[in-house]
DNA sequence: TGTACATCAGTGAACGCGCGTTCACTGATGTAC
DNA sequence: TGTACATCAGTGAACGCGCGTTCACTGATGTAC
């Protein structure tokens, strides 16, 4: 039956929501569209009435998905009032158990990393710009934090591939070792502080 | 036909060599059993007399990945005669464009880091126990490295995250954004020199 | 405002396809004598 | 060492299954009058 363009806009941005979720969960290729479609309260039969392929839906799933992260990052620079704490403060919750444990809310980057490489073109763009932005946001974070001019694309660069190398093997980890999948959290969220000899957690 | 118990034994191991290689470029859900027997030279038929499972082979290609990159990276300590410079030149292939663009050959924590969590026990355990060993071959080899009393342990998981997520970005990203794709590398390599405050780059 | 009807969002059966896995068969191997 | 034959590594057709995608159909929506 019909619904109403109201109502078939919020379909359709149910579908992006669920596949956003789950995609993160389970990866590109580990979940079906009958199951994107069923989590989003319909059926698979008129998924391509809103989406091209399942690709394109991956690709759209995948920018919201770095939308939400980088609005994250953006809101620890707010937190503190603009200045200093709010970066400290979201590292620990990125390098939190909580956010280990529950992928499907998570960074797309440590969700996606090494799948991207081999999805369609339109993810891979998707993801390069997201990560370029989510880049722009952490140095944007960074020079509001240090009042000394730190080389803040460095340190951006460094943070960058701490957390997300350090969050994709822990829970690689997790299920096998958890003591080693606790440990690369503790241990990143120490070193991110050493970051540029201790002049960010000198501040935090 | 039957087959010698040699051949037998060379065309099992040609099976997880090319399992190897193959699920390091495409991830373990990207390639099938008859793409992996036919690399190998043979057809899939015959493939449950040798391996009890897709599963059970991905653990053991998983485990072998480990056992080469361990090798790689024990390699730069003795490369050295056991004493600096060898781990900076590891690090320095690691962090090459030849290693972004050949994940068959590479390092498996960079190919499989974020797939692994949903695979099967056998990769999980395989994959936890590479990670540990491979951490406890970089620390022998900073501690190797460095005479005055370093953080080691430290040290090696802030190298550890940094590469692997290094690199998995840098693939990630290398389709549609060449340029990020190299900077990450490129600033990466620096940032491992400056690691524990310019200790390591000094010595190299 | 009320009615007639074209539109089209959503349904569910069906499509071809490739997957992991099974199995009857083949014929060289390697053992028993 | 030579022969007879049981073994079993490898073949290729076939299995059920779930995938991405298509399509005839339904019936509420929303427009034309």
């Amino acid at each position: 039956m019909k619904v109403s363009r109201k109502q078939a806009a919020e379909n359709r941005a149910a579908i992006v929501d669920a596949a956003e979720r789950l995609f993160r969960e389970r990866g590109f290729e580990g979940v079906s569209i009958p199951e994107i479609t069923k989590a989003a309260g319909l059926t698979h039969g008129g998924f391509y009435k809103s989406f091209g392929s399942k690709n394109a839906l991956a690709a759209e799933a995948c920018e919201k998905s770095f939308e939400h992260a980088n609005e994250w990052l953006a809101s620890a620079k707010s937190a503190s009032g603009g200045r200093g704490g709010g970066l400290a403060e979201y590292f620990t919750n990125y390098l939190s158990t909580r956010h280990r444990d529950d992928s499907r809310g998570g960074c797309p980057m440590a969700a996606f990393a090494t799948d991207v490489h081999r999805q369609c073109d339109g993810v891979q763009e998707t993801f390069s710009l997201g990560v370029d932005r989510y880049l722009a946001n952490l140095e944007d974070n960074l020079s509001s934090q240090s009042d000394v001019s730190t080389p803040v694309q460095e340190e951006a660069i460094a943070a960058l591939t701490m957390i997300v190398g350090a969050m994709a093997l822990s829970r690689a980890t997790k299920g096998s070792n958890k003591r080693l999948s606790d440990r690369i959290l503790r241990q990143t969220k120490l070193n991110l502080e050493k970051l540029n000899c201790g002049a960010v957690s000198a501040r935090g």
